[in-house]
DNA sequence: GTCTATACTTCGATAGAC
DNA sequence: GTCTATCGAAGTATAGAC
């Protein structure tokens, strides 16, 4: 196991190059396709490059799948305050690209433990910040926990705009994009009734002060 | 374009048991694990013989697909006039293998038209049966179809359990199986309700005649 | 009708050069 | 710290043998 192969590190900027270019790569073409010699061309670069910068191709893919989920996260965190902040997140993850790449990585992942946890600990992240939003907005709407549970709510948000939208982009009939808007719109006027409700909180704080 | 290459037939038992061989392989590591040879050693063959009964790879994986979705569409027809179809439906496309199978197509027919249009076709096919069943329940159950649009509600009975059996079987929370098994609950109390009044209904029938 | 010998392309990975 | 020459394994596909 001494072998005396070595590594770029983490913060070069090649490094990066390759994970932005691999992610592109499996949007457009799957995962199949992101071998080290076409990712390496798809990035204008040469291939043993990728096996500098990443030991296996396995480990490339965890790269990329830690990267859009930070991203993600991130995204998540902006909105978790916002009145409209479930529709927002119904609708990134209607993003068609978004999608493509998230079925991929299920693929992925069913061979490869590695993004199997990587999911697994993507997916309690999620539910921390979502779940807690989704009881907000259930109780200033006076929806029943016991007939919705927030928790499962927050599973079919995640889950059902990705499926839908792969469904869309794959040719489904019109249906799917009208499931789409159906629940998309619904969640809208959730979100528009509550930014009312503030705008309306704020301004008796306002007259009372 | 005269290639001297020649194939086998398609009612070949050889061609028939890699058909079976690849839908395994497919399911166990994936599809990018389905290479002629590969796929060969599983099936206790010899590599070429992928060639002689599939021109391409990719028209393996049409072959698979064809037939999945055949014994699909079978199953759906045999359930269409029971009470409990839905439920059935349900149930069956919870199953983590199938659920396994149909995301590995979905990632394939993104870089691949043959599967796509298949995917489309098949697509079509389902929502001839499904359609009319669930308008059939909502009627008999007086739900408003303007409300849930039988159209919507075929679209998520196909591809909700499919995503949640995926979900949990990557590892995610429990929260995946909870949502699995409401929605479960709820279309087999429909089917039961459906049952009980066609047993009433008969024996209103026999009391009458 | 069924299978195989073989061509040649592309792959992942590593030791060693700058 | 960064990149490349190179190896051996595995891939698809076809012409030709039984």
């Amino acid at each position: 196991m001494n072998s005396k192969r070595r590594f770029g590190t983490e913060s070069s900027e090649t490094r990066l190059a390759l994970i932005d270019a691999a992610k592109r790569l499996m949007r457009a073409e799957g995962y199949s396709a992101v071998s080290s010699r076409r990712l390496a061309a798809f990035a204008g670069l040469k291939p043993q490059l990728v096996h500098y910068y990443f030991r296996t191709m396995d480990e490339l893919f965890e790269a990329v799948f830690r990267r859009v989920a930070e991203q993600h996260l991130k995204f998540l965190q902006e909105v978790a305050d916002e009145p409209d902040g479930l529709f927002k997140i119904w609708s990134l993850s209607s993003d068609g690209d978004l999608a493509v790449l998230t079925i991929e990585f299920m693929a992925l992942a069913n061979r490869h433990p590695g993004i199997r946890d990587l999911i697994a600990h993507y997916s309690l992240e999620y539910k921390t910040i979502v779940e807690p939003m989704i009881e907000r907005t259930m109780r200033a709407r006076g929806l029943d926990e016991n007939v919705w549970p927030p928790a499962v709510m927050a599973v079919l948000l995640d889950n059902l705009p990705t499926i839908l939208a792969i469904s869309t982009r794959l040719g489904g009939t019109s249906d799917f994009k009208r499931a789409q808007d159906m629940i998309g719109s619904y969640l809208e006027k959730l979100g528009e009734e509550a930014a009312s409700e503030i705008s309306i909180a704020a301004r008796e704080t306002r007259a009372s002060g």
